[in-house]
This record gives C-alpha cells, structure tokens and sequence, in this order.
RNA sequence: GAUUUCGUAGCUCAGCUGGUAGAGCAGUACACUUUUAAUGUACGGGCCCUGGGUUCGAAUCCCAGCGAAAUCACCA
C-alpha cells in the first residue's frame, strides 16, 4: 500500500470531512434525497410570468409560492457575511441559490452556517437543499435556501471555469491528456463536452426510431469469435480457458446478421462495439461502434434511399434541420444526395475514363496522376488508390459513391449490368467514408469463390486479407434471400453531426496510454 | 512508425541570453444580509514529467526515457 501524497487543499477537505462527522453530519449518508425537481425545469417552468418586483418581497408571494427539493454539486459561492449565493449543478445545469444565516438556522446556533456551510463545504461537494422559487434584483431565477443537506463530500479540487456577463470563458479545463483521462472531472466542468454526448445518445435513439419504426430487430451477436470474420483489419486475440482455443474479438458482426436473415428475420440490425488492433489517430480508436442492419428482400438502390432518408431525420431529430455547421463549412443533410459512381468520380477529378482500362493501363494511369502504387496491387486496389488519392477528399456534402471494384468487396454482390463491379455505396461526408453499403453476395458458390481469392491474397502475404468462414458459407447454402445490407461508423457520423474534429471527443473513454503511477 | 511542438501550484498560464520560481482563479484567515468572473485585506501552497550530462550554478542548454497533441505514413 502506496502512501498517497496530497496537496494542500486535499489536506484541507479531509479535515473538513473529519469535521462533519464530529459535528454528527454524516457526509455519506446512506438515505435517498427527495429531489422532485431539477434547476432545468425551475428555470423553464418560471421563467415566464413572473415579474421579478412581485417575486423580490418574499411576503408577497405567499400565494404562489412554490416550494423544491433539488439537489447537486456546489460549484460556486458568492459569500457576504451573513448572506451567501452559490451555484448548484445538476444533471441539467445550474441555478442559483440563496442563504441567509437566520434562515437556516433560526435558533440561537448558527453553525450549520457559519461553520457547515462557509467552513467546511467545498466547490465540487454534493448537497441537497429545500426552498423555495424567488427572482433577484437582477432578475435571475433561483432559490432560496430553508434546509441544507450534505449528500457526499469531494475531496479534490475540481478545476474552476469561469465565466463573464458576455460569456468569455477563463481559465477552461482544456488540457487533453487531462480531459480524457478523467474525462468525469471534463463533464463536470465543460458543459458543451457533456452536450455533445446527450447528442451522441439522441443520434443513437434516432436511428433506433427509424429501425423499429419500419420494424425491424434489435439483436445481439457474438463478441467473442473463433474466426474474426466480416472486415479485413488485424483482430485483438485472447484465449478461453475451459474450451482451451484461441478466440478474437469482433472485427465486425456482418456475417452473424446475414445468418439471422438465413433464419428468416426481415431486418436485422445491431449497434456492434468493433475492435482492430490497428493504429490510432484521431478518427480511429481501437473499440468503436458500427450501427449495421440487414434487410431482406432490398438492393443498394433502396438501401440508398433508406439511408438519405436516416440522415435526413438524424439531423432534425438533432437541430431541428438538415444544415448541420461543421468546422467551416455547413453540411446538409436533405434527400436526396447525388449518387456518383465511382468511375465517374475518378473521371471527373482526373480527366480520365478508366472504365475500360486492364491492370496495366490504369497503373500507368495511377503513376501520371502521381498517385504511389506497386506491382503486388490489383486492378480493384490500383481504383482504390486513385480515388483516395484524387477523389475522396472533394465530396464534402453528403453523396452516395457507387459500384466498387469487385475485387474490393468480397461480400458484395457482382454489379447487374457489369461484372467488374460490385453493387456496392459508399455514403462520403466531409471527404470521409460514413457509410458502406451491399446488395449482399447471397449466391453460395460465387461466395466460395471469393473467400478462396480472399486465401490466395493471403498467401501472397496480404495479412488483411479475409478468412474464410466455413459455417458462413454452409448457412448461405441453405439460402438467403436477396439482401441489402448497411453499416454506419457511429463515432465518425457522431463526429459530423456534433462538429467534432477528433474521434476522442465523442468518446467518453478514448483509448489512452496507462497513466504512469509514481 | 516518422517529424514537430508541449509537460512549471488543484486549474489556466508567465518565467528572455543559465543565477534553484511568478500571476489569475481555486485554498486558508478576517470583514461583508441580493451577489453573479462578487468585493476588500492578509497568508499559505512547487520532486519546475523522470533519469543522465555540461556548468561554480539548470525550470532554462544537451542526451535518453515517459506521457500528450499536431502533421505525415499506415489502416474498409
């Protein structure tokens, strides 16, 4: 056992707390405080209709007084004498408080506040008041102060944040490495980090809205697989000890849905937690979550639509419109978004028709438009490259990228018309993949085939390429209906609807390096 | 993985060409019965990220390490 070293104020608190108790106030105590209202709901249910003279002189508002029980942490005071103002901060936000010393105590002993309150309270220390609703001079909402309760004592000091009549902020708690790993103190004191997670679950809801209202399922699959299956990226490994066998953590739950609709459901979908042991940066963490749904009986084409149409009410559902502001420009998120294949992209960034070109032609294509290649990449990578390179950057409003190489999409069926591509979407915003999108590969052979071109790729030393899933396959041998399927990064989507450049700030707990103990 | 920048009080930050530390907020004490970045007076608070080196002397210069951020590379 490490003797913990405290500082100063920390010193200060843990007397304050050996205080209390010798006082006979419990700072932990155990019983439920009646809370029957929250500040939020104080300030919008008498904001309105009060004319701050009728609310000043207490004794005219007996008729309408309204009496609350709220409770939260103490994040300011304001103390003259024998009369105090302080903030309280619940999960809703603030409100101001007021004490007076012959309120609260209107006996002879006057230590509960002179002594509890002014002394051994802290900023950061959860408390739970009763009184009742007035306005001040200045016309804010707050509360008066009858009964005052300590709920549980902080023992470290948070960061202060202040803030003037204009709204400038001083001294804002911005150190990353700080937020992040101890992100609870961020959400105390950075109130825009905390609505920028209440929108993160409002995106998540909505999106679960618009599923169950088409009826579709919300299921659950295997985190814990024996074969990392549905994507190409390196898996986390571990080991089960019983069963004595290698096991991987999900790269992706796409061929779990698909055995579902083989079962026979309709529409799938599932918000699935992925893991890749791959690099991080900040629009990669090593768990993010991917919302994917399967639905029988579609194409890509619907898919699209069904997709534009998501977005559309993600937006609203967010703000109330489709423009959404992001960094510098404003994105919008109307239906429907162009729809651009992807040879008319690299045409129309490059000036060149690749449509026809073989494995040769388009790496002397690739090398004049200065875009790196080597001889071990396929036709379908060399496309790859060249739209990473010369495209994907430019579609910054949300547009549908459409039929991929079919060599890039192993579980994607070929295109109808052409049989070099795959009926595949990618959805771009702000130059960034979002979504990606099938008509799902549902013919068993055709599927064999490719896991078997996917084993020839590893063999040459492709260690992303996929592995081939044999039960997979036995399941669509038994037959799944045609089928389109969609998968949507949620922290990226996350990212651009709350104006977000890094994927750590829409995480509560991004990964981080362990903190160095001493 | 590469490059660059950063790491000083609880928080936000100063600290020049080397002379072992400052401010604001927060804290402590006192005053103050409607303040709101409350105010006034006084006082505390530092392994200057860690370890080496150069030097009479290092927060400062050099090297290494640890952590973070940015850019690039990699990456369905």
């Amino acid at each position: 056992m490490s003797q913990q070293i405290l500082n100063e104020q920390e010193v200060f608190r843990r007397e304050s707390l050996t205080k209390l108790r010798e006082m006979g106030i419990e700072p932990y105590p155990a019983a439920l405080f009646p809370v029957n209202i929250s500040s939020k709901e104080i300030k919008e249910t008498y904001a309105e209709g009060l004319e701050k003279r009728d609310l000043l002189i207490n004794e005219l508002l007996e008729g309408k007084r309204v009496n609350v029980v709220l409770a939260g942490r103490l994040m300011s005071r304001r103390i003259m004498g024998k009369a105090s103002f302080a903030e309280l901060q619940d999960s809703s936000g603030r409100i101001q408080i007021y004490l007076n010393r012959d309120e609260i105590c209107p006996g002879e002993d006057k230590e509960l506040y002179n002594t509890v309150f002014k002394k051994l309270l802290d900023i950061g220390d959860f408390i739970g008041i009763k009184g009742y609703v007035f306005v001040t001079q200045v016309g804010e909402i707050s509360v008066h102060v009858e009964e005052i309760t300590v709920l549980a004592k902080s023992l470290r000091p948070l960061p202060i944040v202040k803030k003037d009549e204009q709204g400038n902020v001083y001294d804002a708690f911005v150190d990353p490495e700080l937020r992040y790993r101890m992100r609870y103190v961020d959400l105390v004191v950075n109130q825009q980090v905390r609505e920028t997670f209440l929108k993160r679950t409002k995106l998540m809801n909505s999106m679960r809205q618009f599923f169950n209202d088409h009826g579709y399922l919300e299921v659950e699959t295997p985190v814990l697989q024996s074969i990392p299956g549905g994507a190409a990226a390196r898996p986390f490994t571990t080991h089960h000890n019983a069963l004595d066998i290698p096991l991987f953590l999900r790269i992706a739950n796409e061929l779990y849905l698909k055995r579902l609709i083989v079962g026979g459901f309709d529409g799938v979908y599932e918000f699935s937690k992925n893991f890749r042991n791959e690099g991080m940066d900040r629009t990669h963490n090593p768990e993010f979550t991917v919302m994917e749904i399967y639905v029988a009986y579609k194409d890509y084409n619907w898919m699209m639509e069904f997709t534009e149409q998501l977005l559309e009410k993600i937006a609203v559902d967010l703000y109330s419109t489709t423009e959404v502001p992001f960094g510098e420009t404003v994105l919008n998120y109307k239906a429907p978004f162009p729809r651009v294949s992807m040879y008319e992209a690299i045409e129309r960034f490059t000036g060149v028709d690749i449509s026809n070109m073989d494995e040769a032609q388009l790496r002397v294509t690739c090398r004049q438009q200065g875009v790196e290649v080597d001889e071990t990449m396929g036709r379908g990578k060399l496309i790859d490259e060249l739209f990473g390179a010369k495209c994907e950057g430019n579609f910054i409003q949300p547009t549908f990228i459409t039929d991929f190489p079919v060599e890039m999409s192993p579980l994607c069926k070929r295109h109808r018309t052409n049989p070099q591509l795959a009926e595949r979407f990618e959805l771009m915003v702000n130059g960034k993949e979002v979504a990606n999108a099938y008509s799902e590969l549902n013919d068993p052979i055709d599927q064999r085939e490719r896991f078997m071109e996917q084993m020839r790729l590893a063999d040459r030393g492709d260690d992303e390429a996929m592995t081939i899933d044999h039960d997979f396959l036995r399941a669509l041998e038994y037959g799944m209906p045609p089928t389109s399927g969609l998968g949507i990064g949620v922290d990226r989507l996350t990212m651009f609807m709350t104006n977000q450049s890094t994927i750590q700030e829409v995480l509560f707990f991004p990964q981080m390096r362990p903190e160095k103990v001493h």
